[in-house]
DNA sequence: TGTTTGTATTAATATATATAATACAAAAAG
DNA sequence: CTTTTTGTATTATATATATTAATACAAACA
């Protein structure tokens, strides 16, 4: 699991640790089943603090993405939902769909963006 | 412009009236050449400081979706882009399309979804 | 002239983030 | 059983950001 962590974002780290994470499950980097290193382990190769590294992880439990183990850092689960889209997720597309239009991007142009990242990192 | 705030948001009150105004450019609530509020009008509407409002303000000039004027609010421009997906919008992109994917969103859901977000609020 | 406007400054306060040091119960390893 | 590792919690500290408040000022308008 290598992190690329950019101290100087606006994005906390562990939010980015949380996305990175998050990223590599959905593209098929992290497997389900797979064990996440410890939180000190992670901590130290990623240069943070445990309690950081912490977050993460708890964020992600809460999140239904990964599983806590109580020993052994934590396993990373497949999918979680319900096959729904949150209202968080729908106020997020919606933001990003109007700084699309107003960039000038078509809908068509749009689609093939999302059909391509979607089909991006297929196992 | 009716503003919605969500005090006990972490998205900051700056960042939730710049949103909402890109929102309504977008969703053709507000016009190309329409005047928006004096950061006055609209801070005491809203129930927040006047630099709140000016902060907002100013993030969305240095973005490109409304222009300033010296005297009178400030101004709403149509597209401002060059048609290109920037770095920024990639990344954001990428993050819900994942969420969505673990979520057991099927990428035929998700294009509807776009599409319908997309054509909404067409003049 | 007098008022309004956007912006700037300063100070004060609150919250969030991150680190550091320490502690502790649970689980694994020996 | 003893030792070590692990995730989590606590406390303290430092830093950054967000927000409000009060004030100021030049530019533009009436």
């Amino acid at each position: 699991m290598l992190l690329q962590l950019d101290f100087s974002s606006d994005v906390p780290i562990y939010m980015q640790i949380r996305n990175q994470i998050l990223l590599g499950i959905a593209g098929g980097k992290l497997s389900p089943g797979e064990k996440l290193p410890t939180v000190r382990a992670l901590a130290d190769e990623a240069g943070v603090n445990m309690m950081t590294v912490s977050k993460a992880y708890q964020l992600l439990k809460q999140e239904g993405y990964i599983a806590g183990e109580r020993r052994g850092g934590a396993v990373v689960i497949g999918k979680s939902g319900e096959s729904v889209f949150s209202d968080k997720m729908k106020s997020a597309l919606k933001l990003i769909i109007s700084e699309a239009k107003l960039s000038g991007i078509s809908k068509e142009t749009f689609i093939k963006q999302v059909q391509q990242m979607y089909e991006e990192g297929e196992v």
